[in-house]
DNA sequence: GATTTTCCCGTAAACGTTTACGAAAATTGG
DNA sequence: CCAATTTTCGTAAACGTTTACGGGAAAATC
């Protein structure tokens, strides 16, 4: 019907004022007479006035827009992420453009030269496992792009980040599962360069260390971080001569194809072998999984607000911003002497 | 370093050329000379030249984005959709601007107005549960706003949606647990005026009728769609004088809450109890639970295929496009007789 | 060699805003 | 009642593009 194109310059001749004087109407400015200023309102609802961004962007060059690029958005923990972002970034006027690089290192980069593009004026990134982009982000930190990145960091990169203390959590998962009295303890890591699977992979080596209890080659597998990829590790650990009573694995889709490729074995948990994930997922709380728990909505909260100050202000300093995780212990690591036999 | 902002201008100063040649230059235009289409792109790498998108969207009145709603993007299933739009759109240069409503009605609304101010140029939705913005989406009709509506839909629009058969699968589920031999088949449907709460409902009574089992009114209970609110049925359900042997719930996740409530009070499935949902999660994968597997990538694609369809061509009828799905029988389900002791 | 055609390129307007600057009108002060 | 303010509004430039139009030079046609 209306063809809705109404624009700043028909209200004007509507009413015979200039069309300064309707843009200071309609932002409200106080060298305006208020008389005019309701004419100009009226009008404007009449005629279904709506501002067309794109030319005030233009304008002000900003867009009010940040782009997020993840590795995928089907388990729950970057949506969670992304939700903490939106909460933050909305209420100050700002639209997210999500993107997911599917865990490929080229989809990731084509993805953030979409959003370069598009604009954005600011990026929220986890990288993906394999991501070897440094070049790309070295450029954007240098063109002054303000960028955050969590969970899945680069460090050789100076850039703000906001994670948890993987060293430390998975220092403590490990040794709960020491006092719980398991010694023969796997660790299912995983993709090998993927900062979360070094920092994962310390921690279990501090634990064992500080217990003193000796390190085995063979009890370490890179398997991967998909749930899937957990059946080789579960394979390869369950044919050694000396098989293990306990799996800490890199995060909860591993934990939990352990557990389901345990089960086809015939061997139950935790009465046959303790599991031990990270990054508590739904699935995981489910099946009784004890997990490390990431405070996922709080990371992107604090991401979002870093980075609005980075794009606020662009010389803020780069933060890296360390959030506090939990340990939640559930049926899958019960202490070794009260299982059911 | 190199503020990054050299404009078009910028070249053809440089160059010592009008800025419509490096327009033509830059564009591929046919009518430029070879040589100077050269330099020009020689001289906007150098310079690091970047289109200023917003310009173009200004002079071309669109800016190559669309919006989508949906009701949260935590479970497995909106996010496939949305991966089967971007999949689609993003390959003809569309970006997604993605906002959930937390299935609040308002939230949705304020979703929708603001993805209209950001002016996209089509609108993917799928409504809250306790939607009723009519008003809202008849006078984005009426406006011409191009809109595709998936899965949960408002059957008093007349706009394009893209669901499956849900009375049909719903009539097929149950009837899958009348072949199994259950009799006293309850449902636990969702909130009451949600589109598909009525048509599965529909399915199941379809499905009592076709067969010739009495329905009962007490087996019916509205329970909503969050694997929370299942207790609240199982809690009904369980307080019968004759207790149901097999639940149809609205989706997976009411249904898996339900088996684990069942768990909870000492009840197996299916030895005393079958259950089957709607949606197949991951989840009701790993819990053996029968479920209709519906189609969400394609449903993603073909959404966002019709909406581009109207958005280049404004007239382009509005269409109801129906796709398959599928039943898949688990050990949730399993024959009456079948059933270990 | 004159005319037509083709090939390149520049001028300028347009997209829809915001805002610095200036000016007219209204208000105030004495 | 005149000057000094203050209020209120209009003119015009600007943001970075694209493109219709026109024009000059080179190439083609006869």
């Amino acid at each position: 019907m209306s063809s809705s194109k109404t624009t700043i310059k028909d209200l004007a001749k509507a009413l015979g004022i200039s069309i300064a004087t309707v843009s200071r109407a309609l932002n409200g400015s106080h060298e305006i007479h208020p008389e005019t200023r309701a004419k100009v309102l009226a009008k404007a609802k009449e005629l279904r006035y709506k501002p067309n961004i794109q030319a005030r962007n233009l304008l002000k060059r900003r867009n009010n827009m940040i782009g997020v690029v993840v590795p995928e958005f089907i388990t729950f923990f970057f949506p969670e992420i992304i939700i903490g972002i939106q909460e933050v970034v909305n209420k100050e006027g700002y639209q997210v453009l999500i993107c997911q690089s599917n865990e490929s290192s080229t989809l990731e980069r084509k993805n953030i030269e979409m959003l370069e593009e598009s604009m954005v004026e600011g990026l929220i990134v986890s990288v993906a496992k394999e991501s070897k982009n440094l070049d790309l982000y070295e450029r954007l930190i240098n063109e002054q792009m303000p960028i955050v990145f969590v969970n899945r960091i680069l460090p050789e990169l100076r850039a703000s980040q906001v994670i948890i203390d993987d060293r430390k959590w998975a220092f403590k998962a490990v040794e709960h599962l020491i006092k719980c009295g398991y010694r023969k303890i796997a660790h299912l890591a995983g993709n090998e360069h993927l900062s979360v699977t070094k920092r994962r992979l310390q921690g279990y080596l501090d634990a064992l260390q500080a217990y003193d209890i000796p390190i085995q080659e063979r009890l370490i597998m890179y398997v991967g971080i998909q749930q899937d990829r957990a059946k080789a590790g579960i394979d390869l650990l369950m044919n050694l001569k000396e098989k293990p009573d306990a799996i800490f694995a890199i995060n909860d889709p591993i934990a939990v194809g352990s557990m389901l490729e345990l089960k086809k074995r015939g061997l139950k948990v935790p009465e046959d072998i303790a599991v031990v994930g990270f990054s508590e997922s739904p699935i995981g709380k489910i099946m009784e999984l004890t997990s490390v728990s990431q405070p996922t909505f709080e990371i992107g909260r604090i991401a979002a607000e870093t980075l609005l100050k980075q794009i606020k202000n662009f010389d803020t300093p780069t933060e890296t911003i360390i959030l506090d995780a939990k340990l939640n212990i559930r049926n899958s690591s019960i202490p070794v002497h009260k299982r059911p036999k």
